[in-house]
DNA sequence: GAGTGCGATTAACATTGTTAAATTGTCAAG
DNA sequence: CTTGACAATTTAACAATGTTAATCGCACTC
């Protein structure tokens, strides 16, 4: 037992393995520990508190993203960058239970995030983008990949998963006799969600070229 | 003391006030119990637990989107229309604080939420749009809404106060030498948010007339 | 006035994040 | 080889949290 001893990464990884099987609010300490053979305040040498661990566990999350495939090639227009850029940060999302809350408003602990960040600025500011619009418009594009992925994840924690109580055609016959379109709305808010976040970036990309993209000025 | 009984309406009011002053890490039953003079188990006389509390606090701060100004007109046009109702969202949302995160994922407990849903569909139908693409290019805005608000609140938790660690220009400093547009992307991304949210909103209001608006069929 | 039941209280529990103190293992200096 | 120092972990404990069970009090009906 206790054969080597813990760092920084193992826990990291402990907890997000764990993270898949027990989702954010059953990731407890005392488990994460008894997953890696030892107590629970011995994971305190290594983080300040549970905090600087949820932000090392967003900051491993985004360095995986720099893993995936697809972001080398260089004759990509912004267009597809852009579009596979986020389709990269959904796969990642999604690849953990409660992804999307435990990416979304932490801080990141390390600068290694600088680097890929700093690739994909220079891509755009190379097709044209002031390094302004650049910055805003990647940003417009996380904010509503994000806002997507956690709607997404709380509708379908992982794939194949259903939360019970997002039956759609139990809501259409809750609300539908008074609201019609309301719940008809419900087949095109709560299912088939990978064509819709297709959709949807293809409309944010529509909205830059009209607007903050280098032919727009 | 106790004067009144207490029923569901005080106790979500109590809550929502009290999340304004200690956050949502902070919110706890006891300490909404004793703003109400009662103990703590009595909430569980009127709610089943406390996410069902959450869930309800949820769908008020909905319910009083309905109440903000500029959702009676009219005359809008559907631009106008989602525009606005986005600017009342986060508006609504920047009232509470951490109201972007006990916002998302929740689900709504009544069906009250439908009344507002469905007028606003029922605009963009009858401004041309099939019902499946108004509920898809809302949806679009919406995820754009809940994303850009929840990393707002990250960086502001109310307005006027500032999370520490997000200064500009220390992470400028930090960054800088090594990845130069990622450091000065920092003040696109952590200031100057009520122009940021517009521009945004003009950015995927384009993207809709280009895609699933009316005139593009 | 007796009793019924809603709506609260008191008391207690298991679990959580976190801290302090004691303990073990590792390794260099004497 | 011993000694000591430092790193890393354990044991023990704490206060706080969500939640449950048992009890109690008050209003209202018959």
């Amino acid at each position: 037992m206790a054969t080597t001893r813990l760092d920084r990464e193992q826990v990291v990884d402990a907890a997000l393995r764990l993270l898949n099987e027990v989702g954010l609010e059953g990731l407890t300490l005392r488990r994460i520990a008894k997953e890696l053979n030892v107590q629970a305040p011995a994971l305190y040498w290594h983080f300040k508190n549970k905090q600087a661990l949820l932000d090392e566990m967003a900051t491993t999350i985004f360095l995986r993203l720099a893993e995936e495939p697809g972001n080398l090639d260089e004759a990509m227009t912004w267009q597809e960058r852009l579009i596979e850029g986020q389709h990269a940060l959904r796969r990642t999302l999604l690849r953990y239970r409660d992804g999307a809350k435990v990416f979304s408003g932490t801080r990141f602990t390390r600068t290694d995030h600088a680097v890929t960040m700093e690739a994909h600025l220079r891509a755009f500011v190379a097709a044209g983008f002031t390094p302004g619009a650049a910055a805003r418009a990647s940003f417009i594009a996380y904010a509503f990949t994000l806002g997507f992925v956690t709607e997404e994840q709380a509708v379908e924690p992982m794939a194949g998963e259903r939360t019970p109580g997002y039956d759609v055609a139990e809501r259409a016959d809750l609300i539908g006799p008074d609201y019609p379109l309301a719940a008809a709305a419900g087949a095109d808010l709560f299912l088939d969600y990978d064509a819709r976040f297709e959709e949807g970036l293809r409309t944010i990309v529509a909205g830059i070229e009209s607007t903050l993209g280098p032919a727009a000025q």
